[in-house]
DNA sequence: TGTTTAGTTCGGTATTTCCCGAACCAATCA
DNA sequence: TGATTGGTTCGGGAAATACCGAACTAAACA
């Protein structure tokens, strides 16, 4: 990483970590996802995402598209400029949250389906655990109902 | 898979899948962990998983080992029986919540920075988007303290 | 004491992931 | 109209991952 100062070549890398597990992300992705967070609200060329990350350009094209598909990152243009500026997508963190809320809405789903087959496959197992399991269920759905709330504060607000 | 009904191996799939990414397991870890899940109170021997995974003893012995390490899964033994019977941990749904809370004071942590960063270095990028930063941020202490009170309930719970 | 049982360890290989360079293209510029 | 700019596409290769077979070991059995 070149084109940076210390702080954000660090932290870049941080994100990026996280960002591969979290989002799913290539390594490369989830640096252009960091760089884009960290970025000034004018965004970045695709040439300084170049010097900034000193990959490829096909990389960096290929990874920054598929970033665009999944509207993590969004661009705009000046005009009489045919370059295009990249930012990361203006809501970005509501974005975050209501993939929170598909997962949590997958992973209760799921726990619906594990309780229902040890309630009637492993009938002794379940006097012992399912009420474990009954707590784990009410979590999920008390998260879910968190994170609507939260989405609908976020909608009220103006950027 | 073989031995094994229908339904059941389905869903050790199912939740293969899903503990691939959610405890960043290789595909036999987190399918052995989904047996296990389903199983019934008396666990399975070495063996038995052989027969379910179809896979080699190596595999199933190296992923068992790692499954063991990390404490989702524990074995028992009956006297004059020189076998080992692996179950899933009896407390894999608190000790699924304590990773939880571990991941969100890390995204704690994280999201802190990007804050702080952008509030020093992005200042009109941070006048639009650090409300919602800041939402978010809440909603991460909120989810912080719920799962604390799960586990609190969950440890209350005799087994 | 030789054999079976219940696994473990090690070296290798198939597969997948991730990234690169080179060639290419479409729009603009000179 | 030929060169430059701003990318895209494609084939390939290095590296990491996931799994396997074969040889091994330690305890127990016969």
């Amino acid at each position: 990483m070149s084109c940076c100062s210390e702080e954000k070549s660090k932290l870049i890398e941080e994100i990026g970590v996280r960002f591969e597990q979290v989002h799913q992300l290539a390594p490369l992705a989830a640096r252009i996802y960091a760089i884009m967070i960290l970025s000034p609200k004018d965004g970045h060329t695709f040439d300084e995402i170049l010097s900034i990350t000193s990959a490829s350009k096909s990389s960096v094209s290929t990874h920054l598209n598929h970033l665009l598909q999944l509207k993590k990152v969004e661009y705009f243009t000046k005009p009489g400029d045919r370059k295009r500026y990249f930012r990361a997508s203006t809501y970005y963190l509501k974005n975050t949250l209501e993939e929170y809320h598909v997962n949590i809405s997958d992973e209760i789903k799921l726990i619906d389906k594990i309780i229902n087959f040890n309630k009637t496959n492993n009938t002794q197992k379940f006097q012992n655990t399912g009420q474990i399991a009954l707590l784990f269920r009410e979590y999920l759905e008390s998260q879910k109902v968190n994170i609507e709330n939260v989405i609908n504060k976020m909608s009220k607000i103006e950027i």
